[in-house]
DNA sequence: TATTGTTATACTCTATAACTATA
DNA sequence: TATAGTTATAGAGTATAACAATA
């Protein structure tokens, strides 16, 4: 394989990625905290306001072992923010689903979450949309 | 304060950011992995390897509290990659440093951190450089 | 037999509060 | 008295292994 050369320009904006990512990772930290959430809480509560979901397909999508899932489902449902529904399916599977309330903290947490909004606004439309065509290409086509 | 319009583009870019996150985020901890590491000590390790650091200022920069820096760097200097030296000018502070093998361990773990750089390859120089002005623009003024 | 969710265990990161040795 | 680092403690996320219920 061909070594990638790391000439200057790639290395700023390499540095440039991670900011955004260090930037980015704490004010969700900081967001989740303002609602009594943690990072991996606020995570899962973000995904059930999409749409209910199997303990099991909750672990993959946060990449972690299914064992770990059930205390965080746990402590959202103490909260009354998610419940755990039966697969009439399959009476192994569980479903875990937002409440209306979860859903309504979900939306809140949403709406908080500014970094990535309030700094595009320094951008124009065109330069948005530059901006939106150059991710996408370094991201590649990976539909998850 | 003027309420911000989230048009669809705007979202669009926020999605991908976050997916950009997300990947730069899941790569760094299976590197760390790969090393033995976990990511606060690999984010540590790095840090050391660019300047000898006082416990107090690495928990500034992890934004933690200091009493977390100790179990972190103790971890490290259990396996050789860091030590702790006094610092000449007060007794109280401890300067953590790393060790010659903890700068190559640091050096080989950037070398394996692919995702900012292969992507990158898949823009020319002059993308590149319109990439890292909009990102800059984004990330404002703001010197650490 | 294989799979789903859970429990039990151990490790790390995290914040808080109290302690020590310096300043 | 104030500060730097540590210790003690407790909560949360993580992986691993073993388990019950169901397929």
């Amino acid at each position: 394989m061909a070594t990638t050369r790391t000439d200057p320009l790639t290395l700023e904006v390499v540095d440039l990625i991670g900011t955004v990512v260090a930037r980015y990772h704490d004010e969700y930290e900081e967001v989740a905290a303002r609602y009594g959430l943690t990072g991996a809480q606020a995570r899962v509560l973000g995904l059930l306001s999409l749409e209910p979901t199997a303990m099991r397909r909750i672990a993959q999508k946060l990449k972690c072992e299914p064992s770990n899932v059930t205390g965080i489902i746990d402590r959202l449902e103490a909260r009354g923010l998610v419940e755990r529904r039966p697969d009439p399916d399959d009476r192994r599977v569980k479903i875990a689903a937002a409440t209306e309330k979860g859903r309504d903290t979900a939306r809140q947490l949403r709406d908080s979450l500014r970094f990535a909004r309030e700094p595009l606004a320094e951008l124009s439309a065109q330069e948005r949309g530059v901006l939106r065509d150059l991710l996408k290409r370094m991201l590649g086509e990976s539909p998850d």
